[in-house]
DNA sequence: CAATGCCTGTGAAACCATTCACATCGGCGG
DNA sequence: CCGCCGATGTGAATGGTTTCACAGGCATTG
């Protein structure tokens, strides 16, 4: 009940392990959630693990529940017909997905699959639900949860648009840089991964990423991108299109 | 000039004329809901109208107020600073915008213009907001709506890095023709306008109408489009790239 | 300590959309 | 009724991306 701050109880009951869920705790989205409505919410909570690569829905599926990442990283996609695919979102520890279904009933938007091994919290629809409609609080903080979303992907949409390619590289490494703030300015991603979420070849990608490191914006380590000067990329998506030589 | 509108009276209550708002209710995020409640959201709106072209925000702004399009269309976009720019979406009578910046307080993600000349409803934030904390089926229906714009955008997103020219017209083509079924398959809409809701140059989109036209697949007007086989453009959207020779 | 598989790095050729430069058409205002 | 302007229609040249075809690197696993 009074975990408000310092979340570190031991009285938890078996199944909600507190010391997981203070990774939810932490996030925007229920730091200031009554602890109370907080509580509740983790009563409805299911506990899984899933091994790198599982899906966890596909795009069409029903679509009966909301997801919370406990550790680990979920990529959110989309593929056509004829191979290609679009990385949406990675969702990071201490997010959640699936909102959308859950909330409005309909199926599913778009692929969700494990990134790498993680550690997930289930929540079912049935009694999510009429939960929400008796918190007002609660309705308003998924009001705010789904405007973010909504201006996480407009921007997507608009860079998509009026960027050409590097443009839509550099707001895409500024935009995972803000989220990987804390690790510094290094990004844990393949340019694989980035390819399909700026929605470019590889190729096409590693060219600019290598042009941009031998003007020392940008390191390239196996795996990961660090950002060096973000003004730099920042001035060249203001600029528009330029690729800033 | 839109002429869409078949009500038309002199009437006028001074501000709240229930002919105008007869428009929002037979909206589906309005039909059902509670008549007292309804009667208070009309309470706090302010009736507005405007000429073809002018600005109703730009973004950026603070982002007050809601609107409600009584009559006319207003066209949502966003430019580059290098003189591009798209359209995310046109909103037709009976419709709502400028939802994210009300709900979430926070700045304008795009511009909003009027596109033919229109009539308004506009609400402020300051009343609004604790009017739907009050109510937790409005709460719920905004959640709704949020989920559809969500919906509507992500799609945007799928179809623009997924999809070819011929696919991203064919989709945009049938999610229009969709939206004004009651008009029968007739869109009103210049190839400009459709070329930057899709993202690409007037002169390609041109040619690939005319390259459908010839097959029948669509009648081209001045200033309109006619779908004649829906089920034709489907087929090149779900069969991915192909122009459907 | 191979060895296989995923990442990264590059070059040349093919392709598709843009750019640019006009010509026509339709409607509205003077 | 004429003229202008916005919308449409088209072709040729340009250029940026994709495609394809490899090579080396790092890493995890038998």
């Amino acid at each position: 009940m009074t975990g408000a701050l310092p979340i570190e109880r031991t009285a938890g009951a078996p199944l909600f392990p507190n010391n997981k869920l203070s990774v939810l705790r932490k996030h925007p989205y229920f730091a200031d959630l009554e602890p109370e409505a907080f509580d509740q919410l983790c009563r409805y909570a299911k506990h899984t693990t899933l091994k790198r690569g599982t899906t966890i829905f596909s795009k069409g599926d029903p679509g009966t529940s909301l997801i919370a990442v406990i550790s680990g990283t979920v990529k959110i996609s989309i593929s056509s017909p004829d191979g290609r695919n679009a990385i949406l979102n990675l969702i990071e520890a201490g997010e959640i997905f699936g909102e959308i279904a859950l909330l409005d009933g309909l199926s599913r938007t778009a692929d969700a699959t494990a990134n790498t091994n993680c550690e997930l919290f289930v929540i079912d629809r049935r009694e999510f639900i009429p939960f929400v409609r008796s918190q007002p609080t609660l309705a308003m903080k998924f009001i705010e949860l789904l405007c973010a979303r909504l201006r996480w992907t407009s921007d997507q949409v608009e860079q998509v648009i009026l960027q050409d390619l590097p443009g839509r590289l550099a707001s895409a490494l500024l935009r995972l840089s803000d989220k990987h703030k804390p690790q510094g300015r290094t990004i844990s991603i393949t340019q694989q991964e980035i390819s399909e979420m700026v929605g470019m070849t590889r190729e096409s990608i590693n060219k600019q990423l290598r042009a941009w490191a031998t003007r020392g914006w940008v390191r390239l380590e196996h795996g990961a991108i660090v950002v060096l000067k973000p003004e730099s990329l920042q001035a060249l998506v203001d600029a528009g299109a330029d690729d800033g030589e």
